[in-house]
Formats: C-alpha cells, structure tokens, sequence
DNA sequence: CCCTGAAGTTAGTACTCAATCACTAACCAA
DNA sequence: TTGGTTAGTGATTGAGTACTAACTTCAGGG
C-alpha cells in the first residue's frame, strides 16, 4: 500500500479512536493497532501525534461540509432545512462517532489554545466557518435561522455524547432531528 | 485544614485543572500542586482520579443549577428568560472555565460508557436533567422554549472552547448573549 | 507526660506512552 | 548484478503517571 492510503486508512482510525477517547485519552498505539500497521511507522507517515489528531479534525469537518452540501444541493429555505437536519439525523444514527470527535475537537482546541499553540484552534475554526457557510447560503443567508441550526446541532452533540436514549424526554423538543431519531435509532 | 475542608477545595481545583485538559489529559499532580497539598496525599481524600473528576462534573452540574434557580428567582416567562440568559453570559465572561468543564464532562461521559462504566454517566444525566427541570419551570414548562435555551447554551459552550472572539460574525445571531458578551468580555 | 488520631509527607513501584534508531524485505531501473 | 528507493518492523528509551506504604508532625485529652 502506497504511503499517501496509508495516512488516508489512519485518518479515518485516529477519527475513530480519537472520538473515544480525545487527545489524551488514546495512544498512537491503538491508532496503530486498528489500522494494522506497527505503531513506529505512524511517526514515518506524520510528524507526530498532533499532526495526526489535527488531520483528523479537519478531515471531520470536511466530513460534515460535504454532508450538509450535498444534502441541501439545489435547495434553499426550508426544503433545505429539512434536507440538512434529516442529513444530520443519519449522522447521528450511522455515524455517532463524527459527533464525538467534534465535542473532542472543541476541548482540544481549548487546552492547546491555552497552552500557546494556535495551529489547531486556527484549522479549527476556519473550518467551522466553512461549515457554516455551508449552512448559511441555503438558508437564504439568514443569521438567526443558521444559528438555531448550529446550536440545535450542538445540543445533538451533548445529549448523544451523554449517552441519552433516542426515548428519552430530553429530545422531546428536537424537532425534526428528534422524531427522525427516535425512528433511525433502535 | 480539616480533610472535609480539603476536600472542597480539591473539588474546586480539578474543576480548574480538568477544564483545560480533561480527564486524560490531566494528572493528579497538577491538581495536587493547585490545592497545594502532596500528590499522595489525594488518595486519601478521595478513592482514586475518577472520583475526583465525578465530584468536580457533579459540582458543576449543581453549579449551574444554582445560577440558573438564583437567575429566576421569583420571575416567569420572558422576564425569567432574560435573567438566566444574562446570568449564563456573566458564566461566560467571568468563569469560562465552568463551561469547559461541562464540555469535558460530556466526552467524558462517551468514553465512560463505551469502556462499560456507567456511574459517571448516570450521575452526568442526573444532573443535567435537574438542570433541565430548573430551566423548565421558569420558563412556564415550554418544552421548545427551554431547549432553545439549552441548545443555545450548548452552542455557546462550543464557541468558547473553539476559541472563537467575542466580536466573531459567529456570536451575531445569538440574542441576548452575544450582545451582553461583546460587552462583558473585553 | 504520654497517648491517640488526624493531617500530611517522602520514597518508591509498576506501568504506559510517544518518539527514535537500526534494521529487513520487496521492488525497480541501469 | 548492483545501487537506490519505499514500505515496514522490533527493540528500546526516557519521561510521566496513578497509586501504595511507611513515616512524621502535632494538637488535645486524661
């Protein structure tokens, strides 16, 4: 396998170990481990553990641009709103993992911001501005719509990082992404 | 310093320290030197490091809790709204790091679950419905009013960790707390 | 004056983890 | 065959970490 698979096959581990267990919380090892690869030559493909967490991120806001592009392609106003939430209720039923990475990017970028390193927060937050952009253009470029959006989706995030279940009274009030959940999620 | 005392102030500064680095990312040695007692000395006031990070989520939780009662104390409605509102962007101005905590607090929650522990997520879902309710009542028990008011909170949350400055085009279309922290925050 | 119990420390253990180094095996062009 | 590149491994190192055990210090009471 060419070296450039390689980094793309541990990209899409360290999403997935990273989502568990955050920055900290996983070992190069287990990133290794899943990809099926010996843990010193993930240092051959990517400088260091960083470098890999970072290309983890992005790839994970890259993820959910594209979602959210191609479910509101050639939509605008409310038809793409339902598009995009019912894009992001699959997410939530398939792919629980991209939530989770999120929530650990966001801790992450605190504490490398408050230890003076910048590279993370800065990729970050440019690709969280992509991401609302995405949002924003199909919603007809209104503010307080997009910003319901996103923080709809944030309580998502919370509430599934909290291990909630679909039933649970909490998610009474997520409309659609909660009646859609409670349908998706067994 | 009687160890009940102690104790108190351990929880006081793994709240500061598990903020920044979350659970894996902070050492106990760290919160030892911030109380500014003996790292060994910890083990004796509490069972291990999963105890302490579930006192200090729990003191979180019960934290907000008390902000948000004191906020809408004796007010309904709009006026019950806008008080906690303006209380929880004092939060965001004055103690930021109680809004990473609860951050921290939900990812952790993920990986307890998923490594088959339960006790921090039950105790995290506990206390968030508890906060729940405390918003719930004031706000006349509207179940879409008081999770706007959550989701709201959970965006803001996420804006703070990413980093994102208080005068960001992010903040525009959160009302009132983005207004009230482009002023409080400088 | 000694005894007890509680607060707190020093020294140490067993372990994990990121990163480095030296090496091998396969392939490929001249 | 030779010389060079690319994918990949095993052994190791050095720093850090949660937790334990044994010791110290000291206030208060009989």
């Amino acid at each position: 396998m060419s070296a450039e698979e390689r980094r793309e096959s541990v990209i899409r581990a360290a999403m997935s170990e990273f989502s568990r267990g955050g920055y900290y919380g996983t070992s190069t090892e287990a990133i290794a481990k899943r990809v099926g690869v010996s843990q010193p030559y993930l240092f051959r493909l990517f400088p260091g553990k960083k470098a890999i967490f970072l290309a983890a991120a992005e790839r994970c806001l890259e993820d959910s641009v594209r979602t959210f592009e191609k479910a509101s392609e050639g939509l605008h106003g409310e038809a793409a709103l339902h598009a995009m939430a019912d894009a992001y209720t699959k997410v939530i039923a398939e792919e629980p993992e991209r939530l989770l990475m999120q929530m650990q990017m966001y801790v992450a970028v605190a504490a490398a911001e408050q230890a003076g390193d910048h590279e993370l927060g800065e990729a970050v937050r440019a690709g969280w501005m992509r991401l609302w952009d995405t949002v924003h253009l199909p919603l007809g470029a209104d503010i307080d719509q997009t910003t319901d959006f996103m923080a709809y989706g944030m309580l998502i995030n919370c509430l599934v990082a909290m291990g909630f279940a679909p039933r649970h009274r909490v998610w009474e009030g997520l409309y659609p992404a909660a009646r859609s959940k409670g349908r998706l999620e067994h």
